[in-house]
DNA sequence: GTCTATATTTGGATAGAC
DNA sequence: GTCTATCCAAATATAGAC
């Protein structure tokens, strides 16, 4: 039968993480505070103890969360096997969805407090998005680590610039679809220049 | 005559800038405190209160100085006149500047503490800067400002991966021609394929 | 599971003596 | 310019009653 207690603890598990979310939002994610996200959801600071280990297992929580929603996202990408076509697809996807919640792509992406580092567990949701995108690209044939390297620098680029200056708008999304077209036009031009390369090439 | 206690005023007062910047390497930016600050440099923290207002006057300080160090290697760019040559060169200066010192590009282009933000007089040090690189942009025929943001999103995203992923090591950093050698040749392509674009266009 | 009570640390900032 | 003395607020965390 369901467990009735499993699922009012889990109700608050969620509402404590959605308030840091939220509190980050506003604070900074170094600024969230244990009193403040205490006091939002009517609990005394101590009673999170029951809940979480402490303010880094928040953190953790919330990185775990934002690596499940990419993979969310990822699993209902339509690829259709085309070079350009999916490149637009999964630059489109991954620029959305860093600039959807620029906290999200903060703790995600970048390392802004130092004592935080995330759980193993959580860091393997990550691994296994990146690794499925890489497999993807590599059935397209990209499969040189700079070109990987080269297209997620246009796309954290995008993001970051859009995030930075621009937050809210839309003044760098939409130059994804001619980013992706660049960057097309960049490895093929080079696949066709020297077609040995790819197999050839050892050393 | 040489004013000896303005001297001294203001060694104390880089001395407190570099502290800051050293301290903001270990702990983060947010994670600066006035107490360590001050136990590094043999002083009370309050002792602080005679060289800055305050911990944002501190930040303020450290801002300005970024932009300083940036206009001060703008300065010395040598370039040529030519797209190609004088785009690897700003390119790689950028990515290098950004990369040299992580926190420093966190301050100056990301907006790590939302209660800080640089006086008006930072700022313009900053505006200065990037308005003398667009200039030279439009003088080399890069004057779309969709081109221009492409440009900086490729330049960030460089630094960013590199800083975020590969700490201390040159992974994009390498990458820099490359990836200006696909930006120059997206632009050249669009002026080869449309003309007349360029001075024609209205709407 | 939540609370009261409390410990402990740390933080930024001010007043006033020297 | 630096100090002592303080203040006040906020932070994370633990113990134990209910």
């Amino acid at each position: 039968m369901r467990d009735r207690r499993a699922e009012r603890h889990q109700e608050t598990v969620d509402e404590i993480v959605a308030t840091a979310w939220r509190l980050a939002g506003v604070s900074g994610l170094a600024g969230v505070s244990l009193r403040e996200l205490a006091a939002e959801i009517g609990m005394r600071p101590q009673s999170l103890y029951t809940y979480f280990d402490g303010k880094n297992a928040i953190y953790d929580a919330m990185f775990a969360q934002g690596c499940r929603q990419f993979a969310a996202g990822q699993a209902a990408w339509e690829l259709v096997g085309d070079l350009h076509t999916d490149l637009r697809t999964i630059g489109r996807h991954f620029v959305e969805f860093c600039t959807q919640d620029p906290v999200r792509y903060q703790l995600m992406f970048q390392r802004p407090i130092p004592e935080f580092e995330p759980s193993a567990e959580s860091f393997a949701i990550s691994v296994d998005s990146l690794a499925a995108i890489q497999a993807h690209l590599a059935s397209l044939g990209i499969d040189d680590p700079r070109d990987i390297d080269l297209f997620t620098a246009i796309g954290t680029g995008l993001a970051d610039q859009q995030i930075s200056n621009d937050p809210g708008g839309d003044r760098w999304i939409r130059l994804v679809d001619e980013a992706v077209d660049m960057f097309v036009a960049h490895v093929s031009s080079r696949a066709r220049a020297h077609p040995a390369n790819r197999e050839g090439q050892r050393r």
